[in-house]
DNA sequence: CACTAATATAACGAATTATGTATATATTGT
DNA sequence: ACAATATATACATAATTCGTTATATTAGTG
């Protein structure tokens, strides 16, 4: 199978909630298996596997279990791109906040209330 | 064909490269398959219909050409996952201060170099 | 209305991905 | 060495996705 890249990784909804128990700690093959039960376990190991070529996590073994830990850099790519779009984000909180402070016309409100010196 | 969510709007590289295109202006359809030579104009057409349907585009009709134009809010959904990593970067980016702080053992070096009372 | 330009949809094949069953590998305990 | 547990790989197959060619639709123009 060729390598998945980053963004086709995380395209999966179940690898993406994998990504998710593991930023709260490390857990063994099998335990992630179990959380999902409509998964098969060679089914999980490649998604397993998928992640692990993608960077996304890394493998470290202990005794005959396999525990699984998030590695976040491989998220970089991710982070790089979507971070272009935050200014997007940015400006609607501003113009939000803006409305929000300004619920009647500007000249009829004070500039910070309720904010004593 | 069925609609398809965010995350796999976004894993193919040329429909994130349209969105990188919108995110500096609208364009018309015809420009955008314009950029991409590789793809045919029917190819770039599903593209956009992709991205039309994951809500990332919208379009409006102008005369006979068709106006695409970013939609950011459709990217919701992968900003929030995402932000829930976001914390990672920021304590290793804490980390690395404290590192390159720390060109040395933490024992030979002052708790606050340079920073007066 | 016929003609052209711009874009979308249909139909189809190739490539990629997903998932299950069966099997292999590795590690530990007896 | 053998059995048991944990996980990975092989193989077959179904489902998606991507791209291409041919065709349809939509909106202006003479």
């Amino acid at each position: 199978m060729r390598r998945m890249d980053t963004f086709t990784a995380i395209s999966d909804p179940t690898r993406r909630q994998v990504l998710d128990l593991l930023s709260r700690h490390e857990r063994p093959a099998g335990e992630l298996g179990r959380a999902f039960p409509s998964v098969s376990q060679p089914g999980m190991s490649r998604h397993l596997r998928v992640l692990r070529e993608a960077g996304l996590v890394r493998v470290r073994k202990q005794d005959r279990r396999r525990v699984y830990s998030l590695h976040w850099e491989g998220l970089a790519p991710v982070e790089a791109w979507i971070a272009k779009y935050r200014g997007f984000w940015e400006a609607e909180l501003d113009s939000l906040e803006a409305f929000l402070d300004s619920p009647t016309k500007p000249s009829e409100r004070p500039k910070r209330p309720r904010t004593p010196p």
